[in-house]
DNA sequence: AATAACTTGCACACTTATGTGCAAGTTATT
DNA sequence: AATAACTTGCACATAAGTGTGCAAGTTATT
């Protein structure tokens, strides 16, 4: 009697789930109170269906909080600018990508039930900011008149009004973003703007590998890129069964 | 037969009324899903009484808003400084020692069923804000990188984050909030050091009427000021009846 | 002291949302 | 083609919150 080998998840399966998750995190970006229905139906999927996929609510918040952390955390060790003033444009810039993760991160980790959940996920990020924010105050080259403490979680709130808050179809959504993070950081306009100029990098494509640093990035990379953050790709194609 | 004349209201169900509305703000500001059941019980009443002073949730959310909005606009009446920067800064002190009411407001605001409401509410203070910002961008002394709409709510996110999600507690507290907003506003933190040290009435006193405008103002007049607003005056005291 | 106003506690109806069990149908996989 | 996996719709239990009616008690006001 050899235990029958359980078969692995069907396709259909696999693909409806990750629906679910990219459902759920426009839906909550949208309304932090989305119920499980609202999101089930906006997946293309019965409410009950759901639940053979995740346990219950809570089973799928954390998930989205860690998905939505794990890019974060990734996009906070890809910035390695000496300088402080440019790291923090750039990860701003970065993180703007993720508008819709940005924002189901800030609506769940203001929820006390997962308060803690969400800290641990979002810890490196924060400390990659810290970082920042501690290299940028010894070298003066940011406010020194806050404490790193508490500049982080002002520069946090900033990001995220500036990032969540924000039509983010607007062509500059992203520099206002990034200029918004520098002006609590403590910059003046003027040097926030000398900065963007002198660093066009910043605000253009993602810098690729070796790619040459052309006018225009390759449509490919950039295109890549876009594809899978800002809107968070909502399906309301219908799922399969 | 003479209609009776309708005896006034009594003077215990005034206070209760008023109790309610001070929780009410208290626990909302707290947590924007506070129950009628919370708050009525941390007005010292029960869940029933509360009905006979307010028709349903609306009504008492209305109501708060209003007096929240009513104190904010008589707040930007008082702010004539001819200095945007200036002008800005005491309004953003002013409405600090509003925090409770200013966290309210914000979570109120944010809800789809009341955002009209509270738009209208808090035109005043938004058209006095917008009218600061246009002033300095006229006149050079605030950022121009950002049209006027869109500083106006970067601003006002900025002062929320820093009124609301800072320790209210802490010495720097309200500086603090006033630089923050100041730094939305494009200056850099030095200048912002600067125009305080250069104003230090605008973290002091709120300048009474004619009076002198010594070194530390008239404690009467602050004590005054701070008494019914910051904590938001949290009642707890049981109620009469 | 009489009266009207107010509060309380309980019962009740109603709504919204969560999570589970189960039978019947559909689909991917072998 | 057979089978296991998956989805659906329904019923059901549970929970929490809202808003109302009513009788009984308490308190301010006249």
């Amino acid at each position: 009697m050899t235990t029958s080998a359980p078969r692995r998840p069907r396709q259909d399966a696999v693909d409806n789930r990750a629906g679910i998750l990219s459902a759920a995190t426009a839906a909550i970006a949208h309304d932090p109170q989305a119920s499980i229905n609202t999101i089930a139906r906006s997946a293309g999927l019965s409410r009950r269906a759901l639940y053979g996929h995740f346990a219950d609510r809570n089973a799928l918040l954390a998930e989205i909080i860690d998905a939505g952390a794990k890019r974060f955390n990734r996009i906070a060790l890809d910035v390695t600018d000496a300088n402080a003033q440019v790291a923090l444009a750039r990860l701003t810039s970065l993180l703007w990508q993720q508008a819709a993760h940005v924002q189901v991160a800030a609506s769940i980790a203001l929820d006390d039930a997962h308060l803690e959940a969400t800290g641990k996920a979002l810890a490196p990020l924060r400390h990659a900011v810290a970082a920042i924010l501690q290299r940028g105050q010894n070298d003066g080259t940011l406010r020194t008149d806050v404490d790193v403490t508490t500049l982080a979680r002002l520069v946090e709130e900033a990001a995220r009004a500036a990032i969540t808050r924000v039509d983010a179809s607007l062509p500059e959504a992203r520099s206002l973003a990034v200029r918004t993070t520098l002006s609590m950081a403590g910059l003046s306009w003027r040097e926030t703007v000398a900065l963007l100029e002198a660093h066009p990098d910043i605000l253009g494509a993602p810098a690729a590998d070796g790619a040459a640093p052309a006018d225009t990035a390759p449509a490919a990379g950039d295109a890549a890129t876009a594809g899978d953050a800002a809107t968070g790709d909502t399906p309301a194609a219908g799922a399969k069964r």
